[in-house]
DNA sequence: GTCTATATTAAGATAGAC
DNA sequence: GTCTATCTTAATATAGAC
């Protein structure tokens, strides 16, 4: 039933849009191999295991927007000041540029982040974080360099909150798409969103830290 | 094994524990029950299906939170002015208050939480948010009243980020407090958690729209 | 209420013909 | 490279004795 030579693309194409919408480990690879029109047993022979796949999918897409996120990162740190803006901007046509790409590759690829996180799969937060080490190291220096006031624990702890907002927003940036062209009428971007986003994370990267003050109005409920 | 009338207080404990840490799909029924030391079959007596378990599990803790979270949101409405910082301080001392309810509540509250919105199941999502609707709405006036400004969208997308930051967070609560006491050298409580948390999430809050300039240092990238 | 035993289903993976 | 058929494992769930 599947033609010569394209039964791995037809499997990466179809399981990167399940597993963006329904999760890894909730896609089962009948639920791909049937959607691709392809036989089950092409994907142990093309890919190995489940794992694999998963890792191939992710990279197709981290290959074309971690290069290219470097590349701004690098512009960036080689002017004289940035502001925090500019360091999260520089993510921004990376990412949209990934609808060239694929068809919808901006949503499917945050999407596909969001998922590499919250499923549970350690393997695959290692491996983001060790095969672009370097990228993140980047994003890092930046961020010092738009903030020298920050200390190295607000980083750490900013950016750990960034990576929150940004992927959550990422992974449900369907849904939330759907409930905002509704509830405002007008038709929601991958950059509209983007925008929102930028704004909101350097705002909070640059958050001072807080004064411990009386923290509640009301005392404690009895217990 | 078991003892006479304690079981399903024991399976509630087991569960709540792995489920916090592994989530909900990845933990078997098996698992639970043997952590627990009861029969595998007492599960489906005392809750019907796991489904059910895993909404008794979160239930024991939003019970204990959210109307403590609706009084602290009530006195800060009825006060004349506040800040966005008062607003999500509100939600702190019903969060710490956890602890006391249960070894490491807190914690593991913010793990289940995280867990319910990233783990597929709409079910969670879709269970908080209307059971607590009452709640999230006394939220959501809190923060037009900190900031009357923000504009509807604003507040919408501000809201979802705040969500993803907060509850990514929660998740890998775990994770980050070991890697901060490596970094840092320093013990961390929940409390200094949420301490973090509460700046970042309110400036991020107020963050004021981004005004379309250029956005890139970097010409787009051959495609 | 608790247990053993088992039914049922669905998943990942592989052997071997073509 | 592709297909059918099957193996193996592991999960939820239930029936029925005690």
């Amino acid at each position: 039933m599947a033609g010569r030579g394209e039964t791995k693309a037809k499997i990466l194409d179809a399981a990167e849009q399940l597993f963006a919408e329904h999760g890894f480990k909730e896609t089962s690879l009948r639920t791909i191999t049937g959607k691709a029109g392809v036989n089950l047993a092409s994907v142990n022979y093309h890919f190995g295991d489940k794992k694999s796949l998963v890792r191939a999918v992710l990279s197709r897409y981290l290959e074309a927007f971690m290069p290219a996120l470097g590349e701004q990162l690098q512009a960036l740190l080689s002017e004289p000041h940035c502001t925090m803006e500019q360091v999260f901007a520089c993510a921004k046509q990376p990412v949209l540029a990934l609808d060239k790409y694929r068809p919808h590759g901006a949503a499917t690829f945050m999407q596909l982040i969001g998922r590499g996180y919250s499923d549970v799969q350690g393997h695959l937060r290692w491996f983001i974080t060790t095969r672009y080490e370097h990228v993140l190291s980047l994003f890092n220096q930046a961020v010092r360099k738009a903030n020298p006031d920050l200390t190295s624990e607000a980083v750490f702890w900013h950016l750990h909150f960034t990576l929150g907002a940004a992927i959550f927003t990422m992974a449900s940036s369907e849904a939330l798409r759907d409930i905002a062209e509704n509830d405002f009428g007008r038709s929601l971007d991958s950059e509209a969103i983007v925008d929102r986003l930028i704004p909101y994370l350097a705002a909070g990267m640059n958050a001072k830290p807080r004064q411990a003050s009386q923290d509640n109005i009301v005392a404690f409920a009895a217990e």
